[in-house]
DNA sequence: ATTTAGATCCTCT
DNA sequence: GAGGATCTAAATG
């Protein structure tokens, strides 16, 4: 039986938890029941008030962004670019919005619908990117705050990473500030994979 | 292999 | 009214 993450599992600020979710299953139930499912590989921390690159920097708290604010272990998925979803984990207490975004995962269960969701059907163009897994895992605004949790349409299966999996990190991807909190290596993946988003498959740093 | 433009619409100012 | 934590197809070298 697999361990299923809760609540003291995501509640170690975004940063710990962008790490330790990397190797770790992300399971979507779809209303049908269906079971798709993914390996993590790579995620981005936002660190909340403080960082330029975080939709709550300076505590801009909207209705989009509410919940950031929630439990530890909720999901806050959002839309952009008029056509893209992207789901983060909250990694905080409650009025603490930090979050950690799921950036690519690679495809363990249910390819054949994800295909379908995709219209793609190489296993390496099914999640490789923020949107991409979105959309593979049928993954909207419905689903906004939500917990991450079993008996909900997202849970995490927890996967101990082997000592030898190397990490790797670098700058975030598509942040509009500038300075050094979009140069903050914030950004961590698993370079063995092969279905890490295409800027990072480019850029393979070690830490 | 790398670059470029276009799609497309919700959210906040 | 502006712009975005993106993706894809098409064009170029």
């Amino acid at each position: 039986m697999p361990e299923v993450a809760g609540r003291d599992f995501f509640a170690t600020g975004a940063k710990v938890l962008a790490r330790r979710l990397l190797g770790c299953t992300l399971v979507r139930v779809l209303p049908s029941g269906e079971r798709l499912a993914g390996r993590i590989v790579e995620t981005e921390a936002y660190l909340g008030v403080l960082d330029r690159g975080s939709h709550t920097f300076g505590n801009r708290r909207t209705l989009r962004n509410e919940s950031m604010y929630g439990q530890p272990g909720t999901a806050y998925v959002y839309f952009t670019y008029g056509m893209h979803h992207c789901v983060n984990i909250v990694a905080g207490k409650p009025e603490e919005p930090v979050a950690v975004l799921l950036r690519a995962l690679e495809p363990l269960e249910g390819l054949d619908q994800m295909a379908a969701n995709r219209n793609r059907t190489k296993p390496r163009e099914l999640c490789s990117g923020p949107g991409k897994l979105c959309q593979a895992l049928a993954i909207d605004r419905s689903l906004d705050r939500t917990p991450i949790a079993v008996g909900h349409p997202l849970s995490i299966e927890v996967v101990r990473r082997a000592r030898s999996e190397t990490v790797a990190s670098g700058p975030r991807i598509g942040l509009s500030c500038g300075g050094e909190w979009a140069a903050a290596p914030l950004r961590f993946w698993l370079p063995s994979s092969r279905c890490v988003s295409g800027e990072g498959y480019l850029r393979r740093g070690l830490e």
